[in-house]
Parts: structure tokens; sequence; C-alpha cells
DNA sequence: TGCAATTAGATTGTACACAATTTATTTTGT
DNA sequence: ACAAAATAAATTGTGTACAATCTAATTGCA
């Protein structure tokens, strides 16, 4: 019976280049994950005439009401360079408003219109019809959610 | 003692709009924790003067060898829109030779060049490093995994 | 054989993402 | 009070993503 060391030593061989190995990265089925997800969003979302980034700013919208550029951007993960032109396209749309802040003239306020938050009454229809793409159990489905979350709040801050 | 129908009686009305609050989603932590690593490995693409998708399509050549622009689309869930540019920027960059297949005109076989190769000696020292911003345990990046894989294993035919 | 259907890649158009920079405004420290 | 530092958006430039379309080459099959 072999013990710890000879366990090791009869191991085969590393490969050096294994982790470089594509299907051993985490970093890759998440952006296929994330990807494809957000491609599969698209027949719905084209209903009701927005883009999936522009859903997930309607949707901070109609939970947390008016908010400025950038605590919308702290949110979302998304910066102004991004941000702007979304907003901008949103506002063209008639979902959303735009308008400096008063008592301090750096900051643009943003709220959804009441066409904008009318469009929740259709967006809910979404997660739904959805979860047809998505083959996991629901026990998988929460241990993703608690270790995206795990991830998410353990970035090392910058 | 309440039974099974009480409880759901004096159960919490339930908001008709949960189902679309941004925590209640999966999507949004999968596209959020895909973007916040692709953007920390960019210090490190950085050293060796590639991008994400070009990184990523190195390390497919580096592990399977010469392929055309479709096996490399299906390996790596991107079309040939986006594949023709990163390929024709990496041979830009002398990491990869591009040419016709000579017994169908239709393909075009991408294949590492000696300096694509070389660069992997350099890559290998990327996944150690990036580990740093990962706080998961051994156990929970195994369980992200194959739920992930899972993931993309069911999504539905097209 | 010959032509319709298929396949492969490139192109076009739209929409992000983000780093870096710029402009305007506000806050801080003296 | 006021100049320097900080903050908020917008702008600019580069690089994806992907749907839709286009062109060329190959296959299938009547």
């Amino acid at each position: 019976m072999s013990n710890a060391k000879d366990t090791k030593t009869t191991k085969k061989a590393v490969n050096p280049y294994d982790c470089i190995k594509l299907e051993n990265q985490l970093c890759f089925p998440l952006y296929v994950c994330s990807k494809e997800i957000v491609r599969r969003y698209k027949p719905f979302l084209d209903e009701l005439g927005i883009t999936y980034t522009q859903y997930i700013a309607m949707m901070a919208l109609w939970e947390y009401g008016c908010m400025n550029v950038r605590e919308l951007g702290d949110y979302l993960y998304l910066d102004s360079g991004t941000l702007t032109p979304v907003l901008k396209t949103l506002e063209g749309k008639g979902l959303v408003q735009r308008k400096r802040c008063e008592t301090d003239e750096r900051s643009v306020l943003v709220e959804a219109t009441e066409a904008g938050m009318a469009l929740r009454e259709q967006a809910v229809t979404i997660p739904p019809r959805m979860g047809a793409c998505i083959s996991l159990s629901a026990q998988d489905i929460a241990e993703l959610a608690r270790i995206l979350h795990k991830m998410i709040g353990g970035f090392p801050a910058e």
C-alpha cells in the first residue's frame, strides 16, 4: 500500500501549461455564461424595445427611484462612459428623465418617466420565460447566486 | 401550531415586482463577475500586449494548434463578426498566422506563430497572480465551475 | 451534370465597456 | 476668502459582441 510520498512520486507528470488551458480557467465559463444569457434575453427585450444594459438600468430605477449617474453606476458596476449614452438613449425613448441636480450642478439625476414605470408591467413577464433557458435545479441556482455574490463582495479594493 | 394552509395565508404579501428586482436576477451577478474579472486581467494582459478576447483565442490555439475560424468560434462562443477583427489584430502583432485552407477555400486556418507560442511562457504567470482577486475557497471555486459548466451544457439548442 | 441549398468567412451597423482625458462644479485646508 | 484638491459627467478612442447581410466556395440531389 502506497504512502503519501509514493502517491506523489507515482503521480503522472503535471503539464506546466495546465494552468492556462481554457478548460481550467474560471473566467472563461463565467464569460460564456454571461454573454449567452444576455444574448438569450434579446428576443424578450426586443418586445420592450430596449437592450440588456438599458434593462438593468431600468430595473435599478424601478426599484430605487431617482438616482444620480454615479450612484446608478456604483450599483450597476458601469462608469459614466457607458451610462451617459445609455441614459441618453433611454431619455430619447421617453423612458427616463435626466436633469441637473439643483443643489449640486455636477450631478445629473435620473428617474423613470411614467412610460418608463409602465414598462415594468411588461418586464415582469420576462424572468419566468427566461427560466426556460436555465437548466439548473433550484438548489444549484441558489448555490450559484451565493458564490457569485461572495465573489463580487470579495474583489480587492482598488 | 399553524398548518400548511395557515402558513400560507399568514405569509407577508409577495411584491409582484420581486421577480424583476436586480438583486433577484441570476443574470446580473454573472454579468458583473464576468466583467469585473475580465477588467482585472487587464494589467496582466497589458504585459503581454493583448486583450482578454485575444488571450482566450491564444489559449485555444496554444492548446489545440491549427483550427479554422468556425472551430475556434465554436470553442470560444464567438462568431466571425467578432473573431475576424480579433484574429487580424493578432496577425498584425505577429502572434498568429491566417491562411486559406487548400482543400476548402472557404475555410481560413489559424495557427499560433513561433512568437505566439513563445508568449505562452509569459502567460503561465497570469493565473496564479489572478488568484489574488478571487476570494473564494477551493470548494466554492470547484462548485462554481461545476454549476457554470452545467449551465453552459444546458442552454437550449437554437 | 447542374442548380438549389448549405457552409465559411467577411462586412456592416448598432450598442456597449472601459481607460484616459476634459470641463465644470464643489469642497477643503489655510 | 481662495487656491488646490476632489468630485461628477461627458467626451474620446479602442476593442469587442452580435445580428443581419453579402460573397464565394462546396455539397446534395433530382
